[in-house]
DNA sequence: GTGTATATCTCGGGG
DNA sequence: CCCCGAGGTATACAC
């Protein structure tokens, strides 16, 4: 990784224009090639950048940074402050936990926590509209869609009603009922879902943990 | 700006648990507090991260970060292989062009090339629930509500269903037709507007600006 | 402050 | 490669 500390002025185009007026500013190189330029403040995100894929041509004075779309960064150098380079190493990444797709595959396990003698029928149920979380039967039989959400807003409960609508459509699945799980839903959303008839569910994502655990315990 | 290049361990903890592994990474302060962790890849965005406002508690090879909603950054430090610090000052900041904006303005001058007898009413037609991009009338006189973004998708026409809804009730503007414009519009988006009866239309910005050029030299 | 709409969103997964 | 959805989204702006 390089850094180079500068007085510099920085001109995008691509999918916007974008000007800096000449000022000091961190210019941070990756060995991937993306440059990245950062002012003293304003969160993670730089002012200007350009991802890899790219070409760096530096001239005295002039970077130009081009990508294979066309977009062009271009950074007019006055003075130079500072310039190191370190040998990083490929890093070894980030471990996540608790995100939405973890919490699907804990109730894709468990789906009868939701509802008694529910039942899954698959993962990622293609609809012409996107997927749908989970497609389960109910004790009686019945086709139930559930979304499922970290935090349970508005826009979650348009998207699964947006799902039944063409589910409706489908003969072997009709007539199709709709669930929203998440850990915390917005009242807001409650109420959308309660008026297309749509049940809410709210879990406890150390419980289910704890009931994967329990289960795989078993084996 | 203070620039470590370390060998680190970090854990995140709040809406999410994040570990990152022993590696050397950069670690970036920015004056106001912010803390960022960057590998030597993965375009601009940190492997990990807190923002301000914040708290830096640095005790020798262990740095604790925490805010104000109770989120905790640890930064495990083995060893330090470089740190500096720079004078940066205020950034002018940036100046943008060619965003939604902007393509809304030169379709207010234009919305004869949306479609034939077109005639803008008002830019930002204001609804219960939010402004409409443009509020026009066809060549019959029938109410339009076009709205318009940079790239058409799906929770673009659900904003644009909302706003018909309630313009639907609006007896001076019954009945209202709905069209969505953009550069380029998803399937997914066209198939739910299809499904809802919105039109879909998209547009050359370049060319837009072409129109824009040809008319203002005429005066 | 809360909610809404935008972003050169970034990032990852699947066809 | 594009399409699509999630994000510790972040960020600006209206109310």
């Amino acid at each position: 990784m390089r850094l180079v500390i500068a007085r510099c002025a920085v001109d995008y185009e691509g999918r916007l224009s974008a000007h800096l007026p000449m000022a000091t500013r961190l210019i941070m190189v990756k060995r991937d090639g993306c440059v990245a330029i950062h002012a003293d403040g304003g969160a993670y995100k730089p002012l200007n950048w350009m991802n890899s894929p790219n070409v760096v041509v530096e001239a005295p004075g002039r970077w130009m940074v081009t990508n294979p779309k066309g977009e062009q960064l271009i950074i007019t150098i006055d003075e130079v402050l500072s310039d190191s380079s370190h040998e990083l190493g490929v890093d070894p990444g980030l471990q996540k936990d608790g995100v939405e797709a973890h919490l699907q595959e804990l109730l894709a396990g468990a789906c009868h926590t939701l509802e008694d003698g529910m039942i899954l029928v698959r993962r990622e149920h293609r609809t012409e509209i996107g997927p749908v979380d989970l497609l389960c039967r109910d004790a009686s039989g019945r086709a139930v869609a559930i979304e499922i959400k970290r935090r349970g807003e508005i826009d979650g409960v348009e998207q699964l009603v947006r799902y039944l609508e063409f589910m409706e459509r489908d003969p072997a699945l009709r007539p199709v009922r709709g669930m929203f799980v998440a850990q915390v839903i917005k009242p807001q959303a409650k109420t959308l879902a309660a008026e297309r008839g749509i049940i809410c569910v709210e879990v406890d994502y150390d419980a289910l943990r704890g009931i994967e655990r329990a289960q795989t315990s078993l084996f």
